[in-house]
DNA sequence: TTGTATTTACGAAAACATTCGTATATAATT
DNA sequence: AATTATATACGAATGTTTTCGTAAATACAA
């Protein structure tokens, strides 16, 4: 059930959708200001940028209030899952072993994440048999 | 000692690095053939990038004869630790096991590759201690 | 009511990335 | 030497993404 409805979304666009996913369903202002807490973006650029989701079908809006409140069409799971798929293949030829070697030696992993892929790795070879 | 000297590459320059990558210094003949490989791109256009390339750093070339030959200025691996730390951060919201996760569910890993990766998690856990 | 703040709508500029046409130079072929 | 093939240089067109100014509508406050 890959929804390729849905077109890629641009690095801005993804920043948004982050919101969207972490907080739910926002206002153009209360996900403007989150921006503003990594990076300075102006107001009506964030709202442009939102708009042009919703012409995508990225995001949905509800519009019973003057104040619009945003959605994400999108899951974050499936969104990773595409964006991912895309990013081995340009970065790492295709090797997602590659990826993951690259991951797990770059950022420090705590022993509940490591046993986390552990647990997920056994599940993976009992399925091979 | 991370290459903070070098722009991101953009999708296409990174199509062209990693020709640069996988066969060594080359013409933009040789690029292009492998780029065609994939897609059609015109000579003039791999051309173009690949002086952009050199303008950006990216990349140098030899000039002593006619045909340039090209070399990439980045290393695979650096630039793949790059993005991938930029990737990550986007994407998963800092998150490297969640995006390791989704790896492994995804992409259907050999037993060889899956010992590396054990191997690997033994390997930090070690060095936890 | 009158002014002030907040919101959406819209278009266009600015920034960035990609593509390619044309001119010119150099090498190879006949 | 003349023709053909191949290379670089360069600018400009095209496409995409991001940014923002301005106007109009709506709510709020004095």
């Amino acid at each position: 059930m890959t929804q390729r409805q849905f077109p890629k979304p641009t690095e801005s666009e993804l920043e948004i959708l982050q919101v969207l996913w972490q907080f739910g369903p926002s206002s153009v202002r209360f996900v403007n200001d989150k921006l503003n807490a990594i990076r300075e973006v102006g107001y009506t650029t964030t709202l442009k940028l939102m708009q042009i989701m919703v012409d995508k079908n990225l995001a949905s809006r509800n519009t019973d209030s003057r104040t619009h409140i945003y959605k994400a069409n999108v899951s974050e799971a499936d969104t990773q899952k595409r964006l991912l798929q895309k990013f081995v293949d340009k970065t790492f030829r295709g090797s997602a072993v590659k990826l993951v070697v690259q991951a797990l030696g770059n950022h420090s992993a705590s022993q509940e994440e490591l046993d986390e892929i552990k647990a997920l790795i056994r599940k993976i070879e009992e399925q091979n048999d």
